[in-house]
DNA sequence: ACAAAAGTGTTCTAGGTACACCCATGA
DNA sequence: TCATGGGTGTACCTAGAACACTTTTGT
């Protein structure tokens, strides 16, 4: 028996490795992809994301994150990329973990009960346990198009979510919440842009995450200040109005997060 | 077979329960604990942390954050707390998911390749899969005289750490650094102090976690500022100068972390 | 000419920093 | 009375918000 299961005084485990069989908990990883485009008929983009539809019990025919068991070759980040392959066929823009979700039971109803304070509900015999690492990814304009069409998959705006199977409901809200802080203080919002973009498109980007309109002139010295883009000297032409400059990215900068080594850097850069 | 191995086009997995045998990953959860206390003749506060000295290969002998497999009975969460009490028998004052580590080989050798873009070393046969959900806490300091000892745990000046197994030193240097953005945005800084605590104590945690000293006077304004302490009315006496006021904190907020649905909470309170 | 969005200038305010200075106590 | 940290006042600076105004295009 290993150390770690004893209540003795002595017992402390430094952890991993051969410890305990601990077979009866199971690894996912899930991935909220975002994308913006407008909804029909109107004019400013909103954020969309891909469900897939679960052929089995639980939550039967219900929509769900894509995701799927961690393959053991593949790291976490690895396996929410394969995951969003897989469901979108696209190139995402940025990738980053958002949280491991591991509690005993993953119901709407446990985590209500739970707040209140009241017992949670025993999980029955036939509930497995799942912990689930959670990433979130962005999609770049000009993909959007290639999405792959799948009878089992669909995208939803994110303000008019059918409800979810397991947590899925709370999860995608705090994705939205966590790219509502980031988008403050990083430069993801260009990773939902293609290549080029003009000041006003990266500014509906802002202001599609954020939920209110930006002023554009102090939106356009903001932007300036923070040296995040490069005027590519030409222009978009064909608006009925004086055409727009287009920028593109200041930084080679991958997007693809490195883990938390990579989180702190970016913060530093700018 | 599930239809999440099978590369076909149809081929999306709606995440969770049997959908294949994961049994070769399994899942562990440590915790960085960190607690305020001078070095020997210093005057002012640094951060240490337990270690644990592990009694098995790999590492064998090497110091290692605690922790263990998960307990599937336990939400992470509290597996977490629970290696908490077993490594020092101290209730934390805060506690909260840092990140999951699960790259394939987790080792500061494999990490270094892969940031410089080299091939990553192949795990050998005898190296078993892991993923890490790590947790930090804070350890009020009224309650760090009462830590358990014990032979193979000890505790360390985060500034001195050994040579650590696995990628430990790397999760405890992004664990520093969360430290700092959060304190600047948040109180836990008042979670390394006790019930009533003087302005000149709850200065010296943020010093002590930025690492740098702060002004007096305007540190003074800005926690006034942010309403997130209440005067006692009572002074500590006995000091060669005037007495400083005694001060608590004004929110009963629990300070153990529920989660996403409770960090985003957080933010907007203040 | 006019509509519409691009782009500039100016003012106001809140928050942070620097630092001079006064206050209350023990020795 | 002096040393020491507690505590206040004040001037400055910067980033952001608000909004008036000018520019450049298509129709």
């Amino acid at each position: 028996m290993s150390i770690a299961s004893q209540p003795l005084p002595g017992a402390v485990a430094a952890e991993e490795h051969n410890d305990v069989d601990h077979t009866s908990v199971s690894l996912a990883v899930s991935t909220v992809i975002l994308a913006l485009r407008p909804k029909e008929n109107e004019i400013h983009p909103t954020l969309w994301l891909p469900l897939v539809r679960r052929l089995r019990e639980p939550y039967k025919g219900q929509w769900a994150l894509p995701g799927g068991p961690l393959n053991p070759n593949l790291s976490l980040e690895e396996a929410a990329a394969s995951t969003l392959k897989r469901a979108t066929n696209l190139q995402p823009g940025y990738l980053e973990q958002l949280y491991a979700f591991g509690d005993v039971l993953r119901t709407p109803e446990a985590r209500a009960a739970r707040v209140v304070g009241e017992p949670e509900p025993v999980p029955g015999t036939d509930h497995e346990r799942v912990v689930s690492v959670v990433y979130w990814a962005s999609i770049p304009a000009t993909e959007v198009a290639n999405t792959r069409v799948h009878e089992n998959i669909r995208w939803f705006p994110v303000d008019e979510l059918p409800e979810l199977a397991f947590d899925h409901n709370e999860i995608i809200e705090y994705a939205l919440y966590r790219l509502q802080n980031k988008v403050e203080y990083s430069r993801i919002a260009h990773s939902f842009l293609g290549e080029e973009f003009t000041l006003a498109q990266l500014r509906e980007v802002y202001e599609a995450i954020l939920g209110r309109t930006l002023d554009p002139a102090n939106f356009r010295r903001q932007i300036a200040a923070s040296k995040s883009i490069i005027d590519t000297g030409r222009r978009v032409e064909g608006t009925r109005h004086r055409p727009p400059r287009l920028y593109r990215y200041n930084d080679a900068q991958a997007y693809a997060d490195a883990g938390p080594l990579g989180m702190y850097r970016e913060r530093h850069e700018a």
